[in-house]
RNA sequence: GCCCAGGUGGCGGAAUUGGUAGACGCGAUAGACUCAAAAUCUAUUGAUGGCAACAUCAUGAGAGUUCGAUUCUCUCCCUGGGCACCA
């Protein structure tokens, strides 16, 4: 009898793979008729290549697209499962700044080892697309789809005030900043005013908010997209400053309750208030409030909510909706300037109104009480605010009188539309994409300023825009990236006027590269575009692309938003990059708390492919918990897959000729273990296999026929042992190129079922019945069960519950 | 505050549309093998009571619907994650 050796199988089977090429997916550029096989596409996050080497978090979700690609291939289909790096970013750089050692370099070093790594577990990625964000044959993609979007105006130049971390020196996107700190090294966030590149992503919010219909996600992942771009349908109501005969316009999310509306909010920095109150009374006042509250909220601990501030401007809005009332308007902190119009009316059907409006003693006017009568006298003394109810009964305006404030809405917003008191308005909570970065470790924005000609775009003749040799990768202190410096790179001439000019010397953020990576897997050695139009029209969409929450709203948002630019150029064939989008849990360290080096309880994957093998360490990353959940490590359970992988090496002992074995079982298993692939159960598809394993492990012999379907369902969890089984077993073709064992669920029916039987829904007895035998005959059965009898008799019998092949109950 | 997950043995976790709660694995206990240990194999392993057959109680807490609830409804408590001055 040989032993279980993992190494030497391993090792052996990674070689083999790799020089059969037998994971490669067939391109269709590569053939000059039709591709007709059908192509599944999966796709996981590409690794940022960081200095620490994988984590066995990688290896999960890894494992999880690698199982439904072997099923896939082994179902027939021409599979792409690519691999590669998305490693321009700031680690690396943070890296080199503190070495002096050139990304390049680093970004190379740490590859390898992933690389190395990744293959030592033996997914079956086809190697031979690998993409690295960071080569110039790659990047010069990214510049040139930059390029398309600076042509299509939706990438524009604006002075704004960014969040600024004074630590990496860097500017950071809203979507960075986490509780006002910078979500890399938690520095406080300053407000700093810069010129930055833009991408206008709001353009196509409402599309990317309506897509999310048509596409297969987690419920909670579009939840969470929906939240994030935030639409929401009111009104802007259009007034004039009284004395002042300005005109603003305000928004309004709710206008049902608009009768309520007894003052007016402003932005404390929105750029009317200076207009405002010039010139008046109030001018002094006002701008030293605004002075003063700024800086409270440069503090850290400022909470907005409970410390509101508010001062009155002195202007009232002029005969508001008709009405002729005319409302204070007062500068409230709890206002935000950039979404709607930064102005707001105010009312008694807002918590925050109506704190306010208590705090500074303003007036207030519900409009709108609950069913219950002892609330409405409640409403009517305000006691709190009533706020955003479907069925609240509104009584003002009087044409609304006594109708629901959910079912009103849309008449209400018609009401006031044809009254030309505002007009429909619909906003969001998405804002456009800081889109430059002042640093060294990343794609070069492909722009040149002229003194003459202004901004003028790198011809695409001209791409990539290579990043220069520098010596220093430290951030200048005004705020220029490190390329500053290179005079001789930055100094060109102008691609129109042939003057002198200068390079933009910001480069993109790390999403630039990870917004179109999966396109350029279709093709990835293509010189002279993105990628073929023929294999993109075959690989895309992704079919399935896993990948953890933390994405959801930045990376997974941002390329669907490039991809329908793409889609708008006619470069790919479809609207949606991802047909099915799933996620995975968090792989936690002993005990549940996070892994981290700080802790010390970091697990390399390098000592476990060692000690225990590759295969044990995918059965347990998959057998651990269920896969959408987090989940603690724990190196004690290690051994239980590793024991059930041994089983089953010895099982090849068992195997006589002519024997047979009970169809039922392992058809059963068959069926069981494809469905919860398919739901990503994998947790329960391994004990399936446990059970199966230690049912047969108690015969005496096996039959070679469904030891060698048991082995087709466990490859794609444990490949390297499944193959070497299957070779020992006599196959010279790879167990990879097999056909997933068709389960016919025509044999899985038995002959005899048990079922229980309970009284007054308590089980008192088992018995077993034909699979066919009638509904009566068992009845009576189960009442004249010995042990049912006990509990029955002299009873009355109210009633007896049948389900079939289930239970019996008897209601006494 | 809002949204989304969760709460089941010593531990990780199973339970089709409501239908035998605790599958599978780890750990633990006992036994076999061994000079001994490890590994392996066999048995037991939710709690309480009982020599046992068996009984009772158990899925965060409390109520409800039902012949029957881990599963459905309501109220509350706790944990994790996300969002948060968005009118």
């Amino acid at each position: 009898m040989r032993e279980y050796d993992h190494k030497k199988i391993e090792k052996k089977w990674q070689k083999e793979w790799e020089k059969q090429g037998v994971f490669h997916a067939e391109s269709p550029s590569l053939r000059s008729g039709r591709l007709e096989r059908k192509k599944f596409y999966a796709l996981i996050e590409f690794p940022y290549p960081s200095g620490a080497g994988m984590h066995v978090g990688h290896i999960r979700s890894n494992t999880a697209m690698d199982i439904i690609s072997r099923k896939r291939r082994m179902e027939g289909y021409n599979v792409l499962y690519p691999i590669g790096w998305d490693a321009f970013g700031l680690p690396t750089e943070n890296y080199a700044i503190k070495t002096g050692i050139h990304p390049i370099k680093v970004t190379k070093d740490n590859t390898d080892t992933f690389r190395r790594q990744l293959k030592s577990i033996g997914f079956s990625f086809d190697w031979s697309r690998e993409v690295n964000t960071t080569d110039p044959k790659y990047y010069k993609w990214t510049q040139w789809i930059f390029l398309q979007l600076l042509k299509k105006g939706l990438a524009y130049k604006a002075k704004m005030f960014i969040n600024w971390c004074p630590k990496d020196k860097i500017g950071l996107a809203n979507e960075e900043v986490v509780d006002g700190c910078c979500e890399r090294c938690g520095t406080l966030v300053e407000k700093r005013e810069k010129e930055q590149w833009m991408l206008a992503i709001t353009k196509y919010a409402d599309r990317l908010y309506k897509d999310l219909d048509d596409v297969d996600y987690l419920e909670k992942i579009k939840i969470q997209q929906r939240n994030w771009i935030g639409r929401s349908e009111g009104v802007n109501f259009k007034c004039k400053v009284k004395d002042l005969g300005i005109a603003v316009e305000m928004y309004n999310s709710v206008p049902q309750t608009f009768h309520a509306e007894t003052f007016t909010v402003i932005a404390p920095e929105h750029k009317l208030v200076p207009t405002l109150v010039a010139g008046t009374k109030y001018e002094k006042p006002v701008l030293e409030f605004i002075k003063k509250l700024n800086q409270k909220r440069a503090r850290k601990d400022f909470d907005a909510e409970k410390e509101m501030e508010g001062i009155f401007t002195g202007r009232y809005v002029e005969n508001f909706a008709g009405s002729g009332r005319g409302l204070p308007i007062w500068i409230a902190s709890y206002v935000v300037a950039d979404y709607g119009t930064g102005i707001v009316n105010a009312s008694a059907h807002d918590t925050r109104d109506f704190d306010f409006a208590k705090k500074f003693n303003i007036p207030l006017h519900p409009v709108m009480f609950p069913k219950d009568p002892i609330e409405t006298e409640k409403v009517r003394n305000k006691e709190y605010a009533y706020v955003k109810d479907p069925h609240g009964i509104l009584a003002e305006p009087l044409e609304f009188k006594g109708r629901e404030w959910g079912e009103a809405r849309k008449d209400i917003i018609d009401f006031i539309v044809k009254n030309g008191w505002g007009d429909k308005k619909v906003n969001y909570k998405l804002r456009d994409w800081v889109f430059s970065r002042q640093r060294y470790w990343g794609e070069p924005i492909p722009v040149i300023n002229c003194q003459k000609c202004g901004l003028v775009p790198v011809p695409e003749k001209d791409l990539p825009v290579e990043l220069p040799k520098v010596k220093n990768y430290q951030p200048t202190d005004s705020g220029e990236s490190p390329l500053a410096n290179i005079t001789k790179w930055v100094n060109v001439k102008c691609p129109q006027c042939k003057g002198p000019a200068k390079r933009e010397t910001d480069t993109m953020p790390n999403w630039a590269g990870s917004s179109w990576y999966y396109l350029r897997y279709a093709d990835s050695k293509n010189n002279k575009e993105l990628a073929a139009p023929k294999n993109l029209e075959y690989f895309t969409p992704v079919d399935w692309y896993n990948g953890g929450m933390e994405h959801t709203t930045l990376h997974l948002l941002y390329s669907r938003f490039w991809h329908k630019f793409l889609y708008d150029l006619k470069v790919v064939p479809t609207s949606e990059p991802y047909i099915k989008r799933t996620s995975h849990g968090m792989i936690l360290g002993e005990g549940g708390v996070k892994m981290s080096k700080s802790l010390g309880n970091v697990i390399n994957p390098d000592d476990i492919v060692k000690t225990y093998g590759a295969d044990t360490l995918r059965m347990y990353e998959m057998f651990m918990g269920p896969f959408d959940q987090s989940v603690a490590w724990s190196s004690d359970s290690m051994i239980g897959p590793r024991r059930f992988l041994e089983r089953v090496w010895n099982l090849q002992y068992k195997i006589q000729k002519g024997k047979k074995y009970s169809e039922f079982e392992i058809e059963k298993t068959i069926k069981k273990v494809a469905e919860d692939i398919e739901a990503m159960k994998f947790n329960t598809a391994i004990s399936t296999m446990m059970i199966f394993a230690n049912e047969i492990g108690k015969l005496d012999s096996i039959s070679q026929e469904v030891y060698e379907k048991f082995l087709k369902i466990l490859s794609p969890f444990a490949p390297h042992i499944a193959e070497e089984l299957w070779q020992i077993l006599g196959h010279k073709k790879s167990i990879s190129l097999e056909s997933w064992p068709a389960h016919d669920i025509s044999k899985i029916k038995q002959e005899e079922i048990k079922i229980v039987v309970q009284v007054n829904g308590k089980v008192r007895a088992e018995i077993m019945i034909g699979a066919d035998e009638k509904e009566e005959d068992v009845q009576h059965r189960g009442l004249n069960n010995e042990a049912v009898l006990k509990y029955t008799a002299g009873k009355e019998i109210k009633k007896v519950v049948y389900v079939k092949g289930r239970l019996i109950n008897i209601v006494i």
